[in-house]
DNA sequence: GTGAGCATACCGACCGGTCGGTAGGGTGCA
DNA sequence: TGCACCCTACCGACCGGTCGGTATGCTCAC
């Protein structure tokens, strides 16, 4: 798909959009850091906005790719929460640079893309919804907490994990999706 | 304590570095859009990193006054949490700006302000943590999902509340903080 | 030869911060 | 009362430096 020089720049980007943020990196850092020029990078890329654009689209087509394909097993709605927050955290916790850049920059987007993003956003938190929704119908789950509020959580979660999750830590991925996963389903039933 | 024209900096600058973003804001934006000039602006403040620091020293005093309010009381873990969240959520709800700065712009705290934000926040979570931990201890929560991985959920949830609540909503920040509460409390038992 | 894939030199805008100066109110002394 | 003296609060032109972005040209595979 991209070339290897077109990685070499998102990955580089990534790592110092993570640690400095995206305004205090300049473009020179960046080319400096992946061994190549400016010539190099805007030969690929038209502006320094697109490189956080490119960060977002990656992140969220696979995020909405995880969580479709788990909705099409059609599993009970109390298996399909465990496997959806499984599989988030565990690719959040897999990819953290990439996180901490979409939750702590997204504002930068500018208006068209910001339109985009939160049309997806939305489609994801609407799919969430259906299932705790569905869940409490079916008398699963309990209806104490209103599904909304559900979902804000345990999304609100995810986003908050790049800020202290540490992939050296004694915790692995999965079983923080697990510890994750208990806490939210025993608070809906 | 401030005088008017301190007050009116810092207030224009949280609105606009939530907004915009901290790098994205230059001094000159600031001083025009509080109706003042660079030169008051340095009257007050040494540099515009100083405007940061002081709206995490604001709100973070704060945060440390409500929860050792109601430490204080002595009331059961159940209770203790409820109120510390309820109060949490309040807060802010009531200051969404100057969490979302908060939130976004931390990494640009320099290493010894870093270190003491670190200090403190440490003993916030620590103090949360014990309370859970003995809950636990007295039976009165259940200790299937561990604590601190409770206290990172209910501290996580609150810092992504700027995200998503808007104070012209139909959910009151009250009704917020109960639904929220409610919910961590269901998990923990 | 021709276009993709770069390298290099450079541009103009803008940024944080500085600095010499001013307006005006308080204070003390004659 | 009145005047000298000061001090705080504030003004705004200006500076060195950095930044994102561009113009131009080389190279090499096809």
């Amino acid at each position: 798909m991209a070339g290897a020089t077109e990685q070499k720049i998102i990955d580089t980007a990534v790592r110092l959009f993570a640690s400095q943020g995206y305004d205090a990196t300049s473009v020179q850092e960046i080319v400096n850091a992946a061994g190549i020029t400016k010539g190099a990078l805007y030969h690929y890329f038209r502006a320094k906005d697109d490189l956080l654009f490119e960060i977002y689209r990656l992140l969220i087509t696979s995020q909405a790719a995880d969580m479709d394909r788990i909705i099409a097993l059609g599993l009970p709605a109390g298996e399909t929460i465990r496997e959806i927050l499984a599989s988030l955290v565990v690719s959040t916790a897999e990819r953290v640079d990439e996180t901490a850049v979409f939750v702590r920059e997204l504002h930068r987007l500018g208006e068209d893309r910001m339109a985009d993003f939160r049309a997806e956003r939305r489609r994801y938190h609407e799919t969430f919804l259906a299932v705790v929704e569905k869940g409490q119908a079916d008398g699963e789950f309990s209806s104490q907490v209103p599904a909304d509020t559900v979902v804000r959580i345990a999304l609100g979660v995810v986003n908050q994990l790049p800020m202290w999750f540490r992939p050296d830590g004694q915790k692995t991925p999965a079983r923080l999706a697990g510890e994750i996963a208990d806490f939210v389903l025993a608070g809906l039933r």
